[in-house]
DNA sequence: TCTGGGGTCCTAGGACCC
DNA sequence: TCTGGGGTCCTAGGACCC
């Protein structure tokens, strides 16, 4: 038996944990750049505001009722889903972190400590809600897609306070006759189309389809999800947070940029932080790509796309050492006359730091360059990001995103924690 | 004017091996 | 008439997730 819990408007939920004055309120949260909504509470739902709309498109919306703003601001929600998860980690032993706001709970071997799954998941609820005011939302299901199932209708429909079980097959069936296809975890708009142009609009219907059609059509994925739907778990707990396969940092400038200078600063900056992120979780990268482009959506303009992918002579995480190699490749790709709108690095080829193998002429420098991206990693955990840096990232970026609906940081930062009067 | 960022997995086909 | 059998590795493209 698995329990998917899911965090409601999980964003918006943040903000709105520390300023009880939007609650009822239309809230939306944009993407990085102030681009698109990625967050809307219920509220904004209602308005017709959809995910992913961008914003300048919504404008008399957001004028007529008052809508809300946010930049998104990850160091709060990252806090916010630590304290979350943390609390469901008292209830059960094992807890899977699926994203910043959901978690698969294991809820095999408790009918003796919890013989009423019902009661322990509104505990849950009641219990995050009342240290983090974060509402969220229980499905609880023999498989994590029927729970995902569960759990979409706990959100939706008011009846079942936040909470819905799905266990007898009748009552599986009711569910899946009910739900669309399209709503199902593993079905996108690609196979959403395909299935409804054979004829099959619910998820009971996807569960009774052949298994050889769904293979050839839906591969191997496709095949689980059936069974899942069918109550055969195909999918297993993953507990342990696996290492990532690739990492890349490649966020849009926050105007359009034409020379190479300033390109440079960007990508050295989205370089450092790459690296930080490799180091973090122990490895070292053999491949580096750097690629460039113009804005897309500019049709009317002249638009460029290259990129450069380059093997490392070692695989290092060093971030002077692969600062030097990202130079490199972004002055062989640089075209003057073209508005870029972003330039990006991709790490890949990974290989556990301690299994690294130095540079045959170069061994005792490769070390002492891996100590230095240490000691700046140890000094701006502890005084703040960027703190100490590369000359090559620049003292005053002008390329940075835009964030004009920042909110404080309530959790990060001493004078925003808020005062109790 | 204005349109996000960061990932994973699977398959088919080609090149190559003995 | 008729041309084997069994593998591995790599890549591009396509699908999906939050």
């Amino acid at each position: 038996m698995v329990g998917l819990v899911d965090c409601n408007n999980f964003y918006v939920s943040c903000h709105r944990s520390f300023d009880p004055s939007l609650e009822g309120k239309p809230v939306i949260v944009l993407s990085n750049n102030d681009g698109c909504v990625v967050a809307r509470s219920n509220q904004a739902k209602e308005l017709g505001i959809t995910m992913g709309k961008p914003l300048f498109q919504i404008e008399d919306v957001i004028k007529a009722h008052q809508v809300k703003i946010f930049s998104s601001t990850y160091p709060l929600y990252g806090d916010m889903s630590a304290r979350v998860m943390g609390i469901l980690g008292r209830f059960v032993e094992e807890v899977e972190i699926y994203s910043i706001d959901e978690a698969f709970l294991n809820l095999a071997g408790y009918d003796r400590v919890y013989p009423d799954r019902v009661a322990l998941a509104q505990q849950i609820r009641s219990t995050v809600a009342q240290w983090t005011r974060i509402p969220v939302s229980v499905g609880i299901a023999p498989t994590k897609t029927l729970a995902k199932v569960a759990n979409w209708y706990a959100k939706r429909e008011l009846m079942h306070n936040g909470v819905l079980e799905l266990t007898d097959p009748s009552a599986i069936q009711a569910a899946l006759e009910e739900f669309a296809v399209e709503e199902l975890w593993g079905v996108g708009h690609r196979y959403a189309g395909l299935l409804k142009r054979n004829g099959i609009k619910t998820a009971w219907q996807l569960s009774q389809v052949h298994d050889v059609w769904i293979q050839k059509h839906m591969t191997v994925n496709g095949l689980r999800l059936a069974y899942e739907l069918r109550g055969t778990p195909c999918r297993q707990l993953e507990l342990e947070p696996a290492k990532k396969k690739s990492i890349c940092t490649a966020p849009s400038f926050g105007r359009l940029v034409p020379d190479l200078a300033t390109i440079k600063e960007a990508l050295a900056t989205h370089v450092a932080r790459a690296a930080e992120k490799l180091r973090r979780q122990h490895s070292t990268a053999g491949v580096m790509t750097v690629f460039l482009h113009t804005n897309r959506f500019k049709d009317k303009e002249k638009q460029y796309y290259n990129s450069r992918t380059v093997e490392l002579p070692h695989p290092t995480a060093s971030t002077s050492e692969l600062l030097h190699y990202a130079g490199a490749a972004l002055e062989s790709i640089y075209q003057e006359g073209y508005e870029f709108q972003k330039v990006g690095v991709i790490l890949s080829d990974f290989t556990p730091e301690n299994h690294r193998q130095p540079g045959l002429y170069s061994g005792s420098l490769d070390e002492r360059l891996v100590k230095l991206s240490g000691v700046m990693d140890k000094l701006n955990t502890r005084h703040g990001r960027d703190k100490v840096r590369l000359a090559a990232q620049g003292f005053c970026p002008t390329w940075q995103m835009k964030q004009q609906w920042l909110s404080p940081c309530y959790t990060t930062r001493w004078k925003d924690i808020l005062v109790v009067k």
